[in-house]
RNA sequence: GGGCGUUUAGCUCAGUUGGCUAGAGCAUCUCGUUUACACCGAGAGGGUCGGGGGUUCGAGUCCCUCAACGCCCA
C-alpha cells in the first residue's frame, strides 16, 4: 500500500479493490472511535436501538436491508451533527434457539434436552450464542453498519436481566400478571405452549369421521343414538358433553336468510348454484328440525348420552356453537382440547377433563389409551368404534391444521398453568401513543394494523415451558384450605429478609369452587404466589427453604425484547445514557414483528419510563424471491451477505439493498449462481438452491454452496451467488471510482484557493445548480425514508450528470494551462460534495475516495476553504445554498445537451466512423444562439464535431442531415457522408413520430370543453403543436431532398 | 370469512394533485478500445399500463367489479 509521500495518482486500479479497502477502513473507524456515542448534553441527540437479529443463526439479505437502512440514516444524522448512537445487540430468541441447539443436540448426539438436564443444556445454548453472537456482529461490522459496538447488548444478559426483573415486579405488584389456566397451542415435540403468532395454519388433506352415541335409557320416539362428526377422533375420549342448538327453528331462518341476501346480490350465472342451496335447506329443515328439537327438550331435561370405550355419561346441552345446518347439527365437545369448545364448556358450566400428557401422550384419563400418542391413540379410538359398530361414514376433506412455527409439527389445545400480563390498559396506553402522534408510523397503513392488533386487548400470554430465557421470579406454594393461605402468607411475610418493597405476594384462588369435585381432580383450594425482585438471592434461597417452590417456567422473549429500548440504556439505573438518548428517534424494522415487538416496546416504555420509546417507525419491504417467496434460512432462499460482499463489495450490497426499497410491500430479488469453472450464470430454482453441492447447467462441474457442511462437499470451489441488481450497483461503485481516479489523475498541482463567482462557467453554474438542487433533494427523501427514490437521485446524478457531462467537460479545461487551477478548484469541491452525499449509502468507496483525495487536496472547499476531515465519515452533511439552484442555467445546458444528442444521433444513424469529424450548423432565435454558443466548444470532444456557425439566418450546407430539436434546427454538414437512404429512413420514422403527437395535440385544442377548463395549458399545448408542425415542415423538405438524391 | 398489498417492456421496478409522444436499469440488436472507467462509451428496437364497466373534455393515475399472486388476522 502507497503511504502518504509516495501516493501518485498513477497507481491506481481501474477497479476499486473494495476487500482491500473494507478491511482497512473498518480498522480505521474503529481505531477512531467516530461511532462511539458519549452523552454529551450540549448536543442534540439522534437515537436508534437495532431490532436485535436473533442468535439462532447467521443474517441474510433481510437483515442486510434492515441494517442498511438504518445505517443510512444514522451516518447522514452523525454528518448532520447530531450527537448519534446506533445501539446493536442480539436476542436470545427463546424458543427458536433452544429448538435448533435440542435438534442438533438430537441429530448429533441422539440426546433429548433431559438426557442433559437444565443447567447443561443452557449452558450448550450460551456456547451457540457466543458462536453466533460474534459472527452476527462480524456480519454487521462487514456491511459497514456504524453501530457503537462498545455498548452490544444481548436480551439475556446482565443488564437486560435486571430490567425484566424489575419490570415483572413491577407488574406483579400492579396485579398486571397473574397465573390462570388457560387453553394454550401446545408444541407436544418442544413441550411448551407458543402463542398464537407462533402458530401457522396450513391446508391439509383430513378426514372427518362419523360416530354415534348411544342415548341412556331412550323413551318411546327418542333416538336410540346420536351422531357427531370430527376432524380429531381421539378428543372424543376427553368429550364431556355433546351440543344441540337452543333454538333449531330460528338457526335454520338465520341461515335462510343469509343465502337470500347472497342470492340478491348474485350474478345471474351464481344464481342457480344459490337456489341449489336455499333449497337444499328447506329439504334438510324438513327432516330435521323435529329431531333437532327433540335432542333440544331433551338436553333441557337432563338427559345423557354413554360416551363410548369410556363408559362414562355426558349431558347434551344446548349452545348456539352447535350448527344445525351442518352434519348431524351435534356437536361433541372436548373443552379441554378445543378453542370453541372450550368456551362452551365455560358457558355450559362442564367439566375440563384433561387427556393429555405435556408430551403428546395420552394420560391416565384414558384408561386403556394412556401412553399412546395423539396420533395412535386416534387410529386406535376409530378401529374400536368400529368394532362396536358406532363408526358411521368418513369423509375426506381439507382441514386447517395448526402447525407450529418452530418445530413445524401440530399443535394440540391443552389446558396449562401460564402467567398472563393483563393487556387492557397497556393496550391502551399503546394505542393513544399512535393515535395522537407521538409515535408515527410510516407508511401509514401499518399504524392501523397496529391499533387493529392492540384494540383486542388480549391477555399476553408471557410463559414459555423453554429453559433458555428469563425464568419467571415467582415462588409458589399451594394451599388446602383457606386457614392454610392465611398461615402460610403470614410465614412467607416473616421469613427473614422479606420486605414489601423486594417481594410482592399474590393468591390464586382455584377456578372449580366445588370442592369435591377440586379434590378429584387434584387441585389446590388456591395458591400463594411470592415474585421477588431482582438481586434478593437471600430471600429467594430463604423461599425455597420454606418450602415454596420457583415457577419453571421462562418468558416470552418478546418480554425481554419489549424492554429493549430503554434496557439497553441501563434502566432501571437512572443512567446518563438514559437521560440523553432516551426516547429513541427512530425504529427501523419489518412488518411482521408490529404486533409482536413495536406494540409492546411502546407499552412497556410507557409504562417503565413514561415516555415512548421512539418517535417514528417505519417499517421497510420484505425482500423475496423469484418465486415471491419471502426469505428465509429453512427455505434455503437465504442469502449469506458476506457472499454478496465477497463477490460485489459492501457498498454494491448496500447500494442495492437501498434501491430496491421501495414504497411498497415487498420486492423481488431473483438470484443465480454463477459457475467458478465456466462463468455460467443460471437461475437458482427451489431445488438447487438448497443443495451442499449443484453441477453447472453448461460445463456440468460441481460447485459448492452456502450449505456444504461436510469436509468433502467443502473442498469443492465454492460458486458465487449473482443478480443484476447487485452487478448494477457494483458497476456503479467502480463507476465512482474511476471518476475520482480522472480527476486525481488531473489534481497534479492543485492549489487551494476560494472560487470567486466572476470566474465560474456555465457548465459550473450547471454543475452547482445540480448539486444544490440534487443534495436537498436526497436529504429531503432520506429524511422520509425513500430510500429507492434517494439512490435513484444519487445515481442520476453521479453518472449521467457528473460523469457523462461535468467530467468530460473537464477534459478541455484541464488541456488548458489557463483554465486548469479554475477547473481543478471546482473538481476538487463538486467530488468533495458527491463523495459526502453518497457516504451514507456507500460508506467504503466514499471514504477511500475521500482518503486519497485529502492527499492530493488537503484542503478544498468553494467560497471559503478548510481541511478535509479526518474520516469522511464526520465530514459535514453537503448542503448548498438554495441560491445555486438556477432554473435558466439548466434550460441553457438542456440546449447543449439537446443539440448534442442530435449530432450523436446523426453520427449514428450515418455510420459515421468514431474518428470522422464532421461540421454543423445550428439555425434558431438570437438569444437561443447566446445561450448555445458558450458551450459549443464541447462538442469537439463529446461529438468529434464542430459548430461552424449559429444563428436565424444560417447558410444551409449543401448535404446535410437535419434534425429538430425544440427551437434548434440542426443541421450537419455531410458532404461526402451521406447515406441517403439511412437518411431518408431515419426523416420517415422521425416524421411518423410527430405525426402521432401531433394528432393527439390537434384532438386535444379541438375539444372545446377541455379549451375553456384549461385555458393556460391549451395555450402551452397550442405553442408546442405550432413548435412540432414547423418541424414537420422542415423534415419533409429535407426528405423530399433526400429522396430526389436517391433518385 | 375479514383486512392489507401487488399486477406497467423479456426480467426487476419508477410513474407526484388525472393533462405534451408512459420512463429507468438489466437483457436484446448495431457500432466503437482517441489514456477515468468494456464493471465502459454512442445509438436502436421493445409496452392496446391484469380483464370488464363507470366518472370525466381527458384515466396507467379516481370509482365499481372480476381474476391471479403475496402477506396478516380469525
Amino acid at each position: 500500500m502507497t503511504t502518504e509521500n509516495d501516493f501518485d495518482p498513477q497507481n491506481i486500479p481501474s477497479r476499486f479493490d473494495f476487500l482491500d479497502a473494507q478491511e482497512r477502513i473498518t480498522k480505521m473507524w474503529d481505531s477512531g472511535e467516530y461511532f462511539h456515542a458519549k452523552v454529551d448534553p450540549t448536543k442534540k441527540p439522534y437515537t436508534i436501538v437495532i431490532p436485535p437479529p436473533n442468535v439462532t443463526g447467521a443474517l441474510h439479505l433481510g437483515h442486510a436491508l434492515n441494517n442498511t437502512l438504518q445505517d443510512i440514516v444514522i451516518r447522514m444524522k452523525r454528518m448532520q451533527g447530531f450527537n448519534t448512537l446506533w445501539m446493536p445487540g442480539t436476542d436470545h430468541a427463546g424458543i427458536a434457539t433452544q429448538a435448533v441447539v435440542e435438534r442438533r443436540l438430537k441429530e448429533n448426539e441422539n440426546k433429548t434436552r433431559h438426557d442433559l438436564g437444565r443447567e447443561a443444556l443452557v449452558q450448550r445454548i450460551w456456547d451457540w450464542k457466543d458462536q453466533y453472537e460474534k459472527r452476527i456482529l462480524g456480519q454487521l461490522k462487514q456491511m459497514g453498519a456504524s453501530c457503537d459496538f462498545k455498548r452490544t447488548r444481548f436480551t439475556l444478559d446482565d443488564t437486560c436481566a435486571a430490567a425484566v426483573r424489575t419490570t415483572f415486579f413491577d407488574l406483579f405488584q400492579k396485579e398486571r400478571v397473574y397465573r390462570g389456566k388457560r387453553l394454550v397451542n401446545w408444541d407436544t415435540h418442544l413441550n411448551t405452549a407458543v402463542s398464537d403468532d407462533e402458530v401457522e395454519n396450513k391446508t391439509t388433506q383430513g378426514h372427518f369421521w362419523h360416530f354415534m352415541y348411544p342415548v341412556v335409557s331412550p323413551k318411546p320416539g327418542e333416538p336410540t343414538h346420536v351422531m357427531v362428526a370430527t376432524t380429531r377422533p381421539e378428543t372424543m375420549l376427553g368429550d364431556t358433553a355433546v351440543a344441540v342448538h337452543p333454538d333449531p327453528e330460528r338457526a335454520f331462518a338465520r341461515v335462510n336468510s343469509d343465502l337470500k341476501e347472497k342470492l340478491a346480490k348474485s350474478t345471474d350465472a351464481e344464481k342457480p348454484a344459490v337456489e341449489e342451496q336455499i333449497k337444499a335447506l328447506a329439504d334438510r329443515k324438513a327432516e330435521m328440525l323435529a329431531p333437532l328439537e327433540l335432542l333440544r327438550d331433551m338436553a333441557a331435561d337432563g338427559r345423557t348420552l354413554m360416551l363410548p370405550l369410556m363408559d362414562r355419561e355426558i349431558p347434551i346441552v344446548a349452545d348456539d356453537w352447535a350448527k344445525p345446518e351442518l352434519g348431524s347439527g351435534c356437536v361433541k365437545i372436548t373443552p379441554a382440547h378445543d378453542p370453541n369448545d372450550y368456551e362452551v364448556g365455560k358457558r355450559c358450566d362442564l367439566p375440563m377433563l384433561n387427556i393429555m400428557n405435556r408430551d403428546g401422550t395420552l394420560n391416565v384419563e384414558t384408561g386403556k389409551y394412556a401412553g399412546l400418542t395423539m396420533k395412535q391413540g386416534r387410529k386406535q379410538v376409530v378401529e374400536d368404534l368400529e368394532a362396536l359398530g358406532l363408526l358411521d361414514q368418513v369423509e375426506d376433506r381439507e382441514i386447517e391444521l395448526p402447525i407450529s412455527d418452530r418445530s413445524k409439527t401440530p399443535i394440540e389445545p391443552f389446558l396449562a398453568d401460564q402467567w398472563f400480563v393483563a393487556m387492557a390498559e397497556l393496550s391502551q396506553s399503546a394505542m393513544d401513543a399512535v393515535t395522537d402522534q407521538r409515535v408515527k408510523i410510516k407508511p401509514e397503513r401499518y399504524g392501523r394494523m397496529y391499533l387493529d392488533w392492540l384494540s383486542e386487548k388480549r391477555d399476553w400470554p408471557v410463559s414459555r415451558q423453554l429453559w433458555w430465557g428469563h425464568q419467571i421470579p415467582v415462588w409458589s406454594l399451594p394451599c388446602e384450605t383457606a386457614a392454610d393461605v392465611d398461615a402460610a402468607t403470614a410465614k412467607v411475610k416473616a421469613i427473614e429478609g422479606f420486605d414489601e418493597n423486594i417481594a410482592a405476594i399474590q393468591i390464586e384462588a382455584c377456578e372449580e369452587t366445588d370442592n369435591e369435585k377440586r379434590k378429584l381432580l387434584e387441585l389446590p383450594f388456591a395458591t400463594i404466589h411470592v415474585c421477588v425482585q431482582g438481586g434478593n438471592e437471600t430471600l429467594e434461597a430463604n423461599l425455597t427453604a420454606a418450602g415454596l417452590t420457583r415457577e419453571e417456567d421462562v418468558l416470552d422473549t418478546w418480554f425481554s425484547s419489549a424492554l429493549w429500548p430503554h434496557s439497553t440504556l441501563g434502566w432501571p439505573e437512572k443512567t446518563a445514557e438514559l437521560e440523553h438518548f432516551y426516547p429513541t428517534s427512530t425504529l427501523i424494522t419489518s412488518r411482521d414483528i408490529i404486533s409482536l415487538w413495536v406494540a409492546r416496546m411502546v407499552l412497556m416504555g410507557l409504562n417503565n419510563c413514561g415516555e415512548v420509546p421512539f418517535n417514528q417507525v417505519y417499517i421497510h419491504p420484505k425482500i423475496q424471491d423469484s418465486y415471491g417467496e419471502t426469505m428465509s434460512k429453512s427455505k434455503g432462499n437465504g442469502i449469506d451477505p458476506l457472499d454478496v460482499i465477497q463477490k460485489f463489495g459492501a457498498d454494491a450490497l448496500r447500494f442495492a439493498m437501498a434501491r430496491l426499497c421501495t414504497e411498497t410491500q415487498d420486492v423481488r430479488l431473483p438470484l443465480q449462481f454463477e459457475c467458478p469453472h465456466c462463468g455460467e450464470k443460471f437461475d437458482q430454482t427451489k431445488k438447487n438452491r438448497i443443495l451442499p453441492v449443484v453441477p453447472c447447467k453448461k460445463c456440468k462441474e460441481p460447485f459448492s454452496t452456502q450449505w456444504a457442511e461436510t469436509e468433502a462437499d467443502k473442498a469443492v470451489t465454492r460458486g458465487a451467488v449473482t443478480g443484476e441488481r447487485f452487478e448494477v450497483s457494483r458497476n456503479f461503485t467502480n463507476k465512482l471510482w474511476n471518476a475520482s481516479r480522472f480527476a486525481m489523475l488531473n489534481l497534479s498541482g492543485y492549489e487551494a484557493a476560494p472560487i470567486s463567482p466572476d470566474d465560474l462557467t456555465v457548465e459550473d453554474r450547471w454543475m452547482l445548480s445540480r448539486l444544490r438542487t440534487v443534495t436537498s433533494r436526497v436529504t429531503e427523501l432520506l429524511e422520509q425514508f425513500l430510500y429507492a427514490e434517494a439512490t435513484r437521485e444519487m445515481y442520476d446524478f453521479a453518472w449521467d450528470h457528473f460523469c457523462s457531462f461535468y467530467v468530460e467537460m473537464m477534459k478541455d479545461r484541464f488541456a488548458d494551462e489557463a483554465a486548469r487551477p479554475h477547473a481543478q478548484r471546482m473538481m476538487a469541491y463538486t467530488l468533495d460534495c458527491l463523495l459526502r452525499m453518497l457516504h451514507p449509502v456507500m460508506p467504503y468507496v466514499t471514504e477511500e475516495i475521500w482518503q486519497n483525495l485529502a492527499k492530493l487536496c488537503p484542503d478544498r472547499g468553494f467560497e471559503s476553504i478548510a481541511g478535509a476531515t479526518e474520516s469522511i465519515s464526520i465530514a459535514a452533511w453537503p448542503e448548498l445554498d438554495a441560491s445555486w439552484s438556477d432554473e435558466s442555467i439548466e434550460a441553457q445546458f438542456g440546449l447543449f445537451q439537446s443539440a448534442l444528442g442530435a449530432i450523436r444521433e446523426i453520427r449514428a444513424s450515418q455510420n459515421i466512423g468514431k474518428k470522422q469529424q464532421v461540421n454543423f450548423v445550428v439555425r434558431c432565435q438570437p438569444d437561443v444562439a447566446a445561450s448555445l454558443e458558450p458551450l459549443s466548444r464541447f462538442f469537439g470532444g463529446m461529438a468529434k464535431a464542430t459548430m461552424t456557425a449559429i444563428g436565424p439566418n444560417v447558410e444551409t450546407p449543401e448535404i446535410n442531415a437535419v434534425l429538430t430539436k425544440g427551437n434548434l434546427e440542426i443541421l450537419v454538414d455531410l458532404d461526402g457522408l451521406i447515406d441517403p437512404a439511412a437518411e431518408v429512413k431515419r426523416l420517415e420514422k422521425e416524421l411518423a413520430s410527430l405525426e402521432k403527437s401531433i394528432g393527439g395535440k390537434q384532438r386535444q385544442l379541438s375539444n372545446e370543453k377541455f379549451v375553456a377548463a384549461k385555458p393556460e395549458l391549451a395555450e402551452e399545448i397550442r405553442a408546442s403543436l405550432k413548435q412540432v408542425e414547423e418541424q414537420i415542415e422542415i423534415l419533409q423538405a429535407s426528405l423530399v431532398k433526400m429522396k430526389a438524391k436517391l433518385a
